[in-house]
RNA sequence: GUCUCCUUCGUCUAGAGGCCUAGGACACCGCCCUUUCACGGCGGCAACACGGGUUCGAAUCCCGUAGGAGACGCCA
């Protein structure tokens, strides 16, 4: 038998990091078992759906290189399969009307809450038309089982049973004629002929009604894995307070695609002592025995060392390019010749991408403002330093220059490197120095330290 | 409240009864390298939730306790 599994985002808020972990899991499995990878798209909540949100989630799971098999399938267009199965059930005996109206249910609801006992459906309209002529527009019950015992084998969770008598008889069909979540699920996944539902463990108590629904149309029932949630840094669900949460974030801020999915691989799943795992690697090498049952934390400084290393595998011109948009102003073409030969050393300081465009910055033009650190550097002694710098400027070694200007005065190497730090970077932190004077040219070196002295040699 | 699941360094995890004086990675600290910051190298700190069993032997198996999470909708 071979493979269908499907990621089933709905399209009601950004696509969360945690879906994206749940996506790259089933795209793992499907491609490590030569299997389809299909795409749902669960947008039956109307008021809530946007298109926008939809856009996102093709465009983060290509971003990511997590592609889909097949087209993606629309659950809205399938309102009335799912109708009717419903329907379908209910002529089998298999599923009922329900008459009760929202209110008197509400009222049992809170009756119950307020006595302490858990609230189910009281079963009232399953064997009984009486409620028929009440004229409350009614809902499609599944008649669930009322004894035994269900048991599930899950690929992650292991042997998870729980009694028929906790289930009541859910809704499977609103009393507008729309399907409910439970019901759309389990048409859709059978219809798309889907094999191994591997999704969050939110979803693992619902599988025990899904179950009953497979069981009463007859329908092979698939295989299972529900993979824990993601918490945030408190260990309290991964929130919007804990900051970037949406995948999208995350490729705002700077991170590669490659460094994103090697992280969330690895929370929760391991493979030995194996921490940098390519794409090629995990495809080999995953399955659910090395997924952990327990919930994880997100840990932003562990995806920020990954980003580096991942930075450092990246080519200087790709680097550019993925730098390119997020530059707030026009980049010349000199200024990238600039940036790409100095990208060796930009690139071993940088944990994202929008470090890498900061720290470009001195390429690009001479600094606006100078850091407050940079202060320590412009005593009469500093500048009186530069000033003897930059009349030797024109020599080939400048760092053997600089070793000699400062012990002629008595400093240390490091009193000029970092005044011409300070006047070429506006930064006490830096590249080689020297470095940088060979990329942006002597000229633009001497113009950017004789500002600095003319700025600080006049006022003190 | 009822049901289900979870519990190894701060974090992600290795661990399938003796290989465990519990390994790796991130973070943190120290040293080395060094014109700064990084990178890199070396070293350090740091965990089996608790209590009972079973066993010659338990992080590992069993039972409790505590803590955490999820589900209990005409949301998905």
């Amino acid at each position: 038998m071979s493979v269908v599994v499907r990621f089933a985002p709905s399209p009601t808020g950004a696509l969360h990091i945690g879906s994206v972990r749940t996506a790259l899991f089933n795209w793992l499995f499907a491609r490590h078992n030569n299997g389809k990878f299909l795409l749902r798209i669960e947008d039956t909540d109307k008021v809530r759906s946007t298109d926008e949100n939809k856009v996102l989630i093709f465009e983060i799971l290509s971003w990511l290189g997590l592609d889909h098999d097949e087209e993606a399938v629309i659950q809205s267009s399938r309102i009335e399969r799912h109708k009717e199965v419903a329907l379908d059930l209910v002529s089998k005996g298999a599923a009922y009307f329900c008459y009760c109206s929202q209110n008197e249910l509400t009222a049992k609801k809170e009756e119950a809450i307020a006595n302490g006992i858990s609230y189910k459906y009281d079963r009232i309209c399953r064997d009984s038309d009486a409620k028929k002529a009440s004229g409350v527009p009614p809902v499609v019950r599944l008649k669930s089982k009322l004894s035994g015992t269900l048991v599930v084998d899950d690929m992650v969770q292991g042997r998870v049973r729980v009694d028929n008598s906790q289930l009541d008889d859910f809704v499977l069909l609103r009393s507008d004629g729309t399907p409910t979540y439970m019901l759309s699920v389990v048409v859709d996944d059978h219809d798309m002929g889907v094999t191994h539902v591997i999704r969050g463990d939110d979803h693992l108590t619902n599988t025990f009604k899904q179950i009953q629904i497979y069981e009463a149309c007859g329908w092979n029932i698939p295989e299972f894995a529900h993979i824990p949630l993601i918490y945030g840094p408190d260990g309290a669900k991964l929130s919007k307070r804990h900051g970037a949460v949406s995948a999208v974030d995350y490729k705002e801020l700077g991170y590669l695609p490659e460094a994103v999915c090697n992280y969330l691989l690895r929370l929760g799943w391991s493979h030995g002592d194996h921490e940098i795992i390519s794409m090629k690697e995990a495809i080999e090498w995953f399955d659910f025995k090395n997924v952990g049952k327990s919930p994880s934390r997100f840990d932003i400084n562990k995806l920020n060392h990954l980003n580096a290393h991942y930075l450092k595998g990246r080519s200087d011109s790709e680097l550019f390019d993925y730098m390119l948009p997020f530059f707030d102003i026009q980049v010349t073409e000199t200024a990238k010749a600039m940036i790409i030969k100095g990208m060796k050393s930009l690139k071993e300081r940088a944990k994202t991408i929008v470090d890498l465009v900061k720290s470009s910055m001195i390429y690009v033009s001479a600094p606006s403002i100078y850091d407050e650190k940079c202060n320590k550097f412009t005593t009469e002694m500093h500048i009186d330093l530069l000033r003897e710098f930059v009349t030797n400027i024109g020599e080939n070694d400048l760092h053997e220059a600089a070793k000699r200007i400062a012990e002629s005065k008595g400093a240390k190497l490091v009193d000029v490197a970092q005044g011409i730090r300070s006047a070429l970077t506006g930064s006490t932190t830096s590249p080689s120095v020297f470095e940088i004077i060979e990329i942006i040219g002597k000229d633009e070196s001497t113009a950017r330290i004789n500002l600095f002295i003319d700025r600080f040699s006049s006022n003190r």
